[in-house]
DNA sequence: ACACTACATTCCTATATGGGAATATGTCAA
DNA sequence: TTGACATATTCCCATATAGGAATGTAGTGT
């Protein structure tokens, strides 16, 4: 089998760098394609694509207005990936802890000295 | 092009659910792979290549221990991923405030009906 | 109907994948 | 060294890209 596709999940969806752009760009405001294409610096068809991508897991919402299309960003899509990597706060914030210890244990060697 | 290598990132490493599985799977302790392959009943081969993806974005360290090698997660290249999520954080909280308010909004109505 | 604008889709291709099967590598024990 | 165990790598293949180019489709104004 090959690789799941783009489309399976937010997590999958989310791995190509430039959807992510989108994402953060459209999270504010919703935008006509042809201020993404500007804004972004990407192709037309190529940000077109990446839209269906989003919108196949459902991380922005559409809206016809007359001949454009208005995108957003739906946040809440993107909870999953949040929650999971939540899970791991724990750990990193223990290695910060000994970053620290190690920072604290260094400027004493410093004061001794 | 075709799509980013799954090395590339952790974004594209954690796309693929059963390294997902593994990285909860090693998050607490380090484990020998036939511990992970008997536990998650995946094949062997799968595992190594699924440690080797991980291994190369950082995400689990190794260490040999006779012919065994331990494999333990490394939260912290979890961090920008969680980071970005946590960027979209307000806006499901908006989202949540607003269904609140809706809900709150219908309590009212049948209390007066 | 026509031209024009704004998007979407299709076709093409190089590339990377994940699984299965088989095989290679590395380490210990006798 | 030989054998057994633990893990890694290789080979093969169906599949899914992402980008570029070209084309299709829908809505607007005249």
């Amino acid at each position: 089998m090959a690789r799941a596709a783009t489309t399976s999940d937010a997590f999958n969806a989310v791995a190509e760098p430039r959807r992510r752009e989108i994402l953060n760009y459209l999270a504010l405001q919703e935008r006509p394609v042809g201020e993404i294409v500007a804004s972004l610096g990407l192709e037309q068809p190529s940000v077109s694509k990446h839209l269906r991508v989003l919108r196949g897991v459902g991380l922005v919402h559409v809206r016809r207005e007359g001949r454009r299309m208005l995108y957003r960003t739906n946040a809440e899509a993107l909870r999953p990936l949040h929650e999971w990597t939540k899970t791991f706060e724990r750990f990193w914030q223990h290695q910060l802890s000994r970053v620290k210890e190690r920072a604290e244990a260094k400027a004493m060697a410093l004061e001794k000295a």
